[in-house]
DNA sequence: GATGAATGAGCTTTCATTCAT
DNA sequence: AATGAATGAAAGCTCATTCAT
């Protein structure tokens, strides 16, 4: 048991250090060298938790979608009006991309456009149905209550998703004059704009 | 002269070539010899066009813009109002995404990513600053003519930008339900009441 | 005494089961991660046993070989004619071949290529001796008895072992087009014409 | 024209060059770095000229079956008789192991060994068909001409071929106690009387 | 301008063996 | 005896780029 543990730990800190290296240097510029270097682990070592590089960026697709939905899960729990559910997700998405830029980097850098390293594994959305999942609850709950337009799902999807991670991707390539969190406001009032009911 | 535009002609050649198979295969994927073969060219009189596979990625994302850009010209200067003009740019991305989807692509998946390539040369946005100036006017004309809200100009951009590219790569996934075509008005209605002036 | 045993028998299991897998998979295609799998047992663990993986092949050849020669020394002992001695031979070959291939595909697929591995300690053919001196038992007796011709006694094992040996190659290849139990007749009588003494 | 020649010609060095290191070290323990190496030529231009090991190799064993194949073709065309043709090729072969062992001992270290690497495109006996035609051409002859008795291709072929592999590999292991050469007779009367139409 | 053989550094991955527990 | 995480050297293969022709 003590050694499943050390071996769970050891699993998570590679995805971390591998996490970080994939979003910054982008996927195929990474090597596992750099990762298991900057792990003081060997290369060897690095292949008996994951067996190999693709399989490991798969591995935190799914780890980083997962964590990102349990935050959205979070504020769907929340007794509030959906527009204020709208500017609480923005403010986390861009709290994050400012704390922790990784996560929402990887999405961008690394998911995004390196499709045969994830196509057969996770075909669909399947590495990335936590997120997606929160996002759709969001949403069939403001319908529900008459704060959202009936639309296609994936009109309002695509909007989130889209509308955010441009604004990170404009915030990497350091060509927003102000703050990210300056923009939390302005973005959410444009997608409750979007996406309420009409009066 | 002629040489100089048999040259010409052969470049552009080149950039058609390339766009689509960085498009398709992402540029790691995609080796000089390949696009060399393609043309029926050898690898070394490529080079006598491009000076290494980083120049020419960098000359593709200006031909890229500089057509998207012109695209979206056209509708600027039409005499129709803001609203129409969104649905009419809405339907020039969504309808190159489905008939000539390698340059949407290229953005996505080769522009996105891949910072290393275009750090230097396409600083800031100065590779795709025809497109972008192209929403700019568009986004001015609509605030002077009363029809937008005023707001940080980066705050409507990337809302179309992110928006955009957000649907057509879940088109790539191959998730949406429906075709793209079928989104334009829904996606349009979304942006329009996202930027307009409050009533 | 009792903990002897139980190291012996263990022994043996791991013989058997790396036996197989070599036979199969080949010599370097094998790891000795695999065999430690398929036994339920550490690596470590094995490497108490067999203090390396050229010791382990070494140790299986010599119980290949003793296991064929004590099966033809049964037949040497029989009291029937040279001719009925060879119909015999072949037949526990072949039957062997389709019941256990193992064994003689080690022979040809392990021992007979990866010269490194048997070099040193199997020099000369110290680990089959126990195959060879009962072909040799054979050979004297049928010559001893007027059966046989004399010659030169590897004319006479060349044939033997490399007749037998290439149809179990041909049979692996599967391009017998019959089973190879029914080329039992026809190869004993080749090799019977082949060595008897002229009338 | 000349290109292709000095192409064609540096493929056969590089088949020559691999065929010897295979033969005497090994399909697994020869590196590509060490065939590079032989040839003063870089690992990457060898791939231009091969696109893997295991294609390497299945060349190798379609150019070797060729030549022996051809070899036995000249004798195959004389105007002798079966027993001479018999004593021919044995001579032919055992000339051939004495004073270009690389060939004989591909087939009986590479080929018969590495199932893996030939299971592909060298399925049934393409990639032997040189070798195994001429056999076929010879028995056939000789069964025409009532001087060898009609059986199953293969119960002569594997008389052939597993003898003639069998006293190579016992040359190869150094055990025998006279020169190859010294066993032409014997050998080839062993066949002949195994063979021949009965009295 | 055009060719394509050649380079060589660097990548991902494997595995026999060790050793702290 | 038993475990299995850890090592690290070495393998097969790739590809941007050059340069003699």
């Amino acid at each position: 048991m003590k050694t499943v543990d050390k071996k769970a730990l050891k699993r998570e800190s590679i995805i971390q250090v591998a996490l970080q290296l994939f979003s910054v240097n982008g996927f195929h510029k990474t090597t596992i060298p750099d990762i298991a270097a900057k792990l003081h682990m060997s290369v060897g070592n690095l292949y008996n938790y994951f067996s190999s590089k693709d399989i490991l960026a798969q591995e935190i697709i799914k780890y980083t979608s997962e964590v990102l939905g349990e935050k959205i899960g979070v504020v769907n729990d929340m007794d509030i009006s959906t527009e204020e559910k709208i500017h609480k997700i923005v403010d986390i998405y861009f709290t994050m991309a400012k704390e922790k830029p990784e996560m929402i980097e990887y999405f961008l850098r690394v998911y995004l456009s390196n499709r045969e390293v994830f196509a057969d594994e996770c075909a669909g959305m399947v590495c990335v149905s936590g997120f997606i999942t929160e996002i759709m609850i969001f949403f069939d709950d403001g319908v529900r209550r008459g704060e959202l337009r009936n639309q296609d799902f994936f009109s309002a999807f695509g909007l989130f998703m889209g509308y955010l991670g441009g604004m990170v991707f404009l915030k990497g390539e350091d060509i927003l004059p102000k703050d990210i969190s300056e923009y939390i406001d302005d973005i959410s009032r444009n997608i409750y704009y979007a996406l309420r009911s009409e009066a």
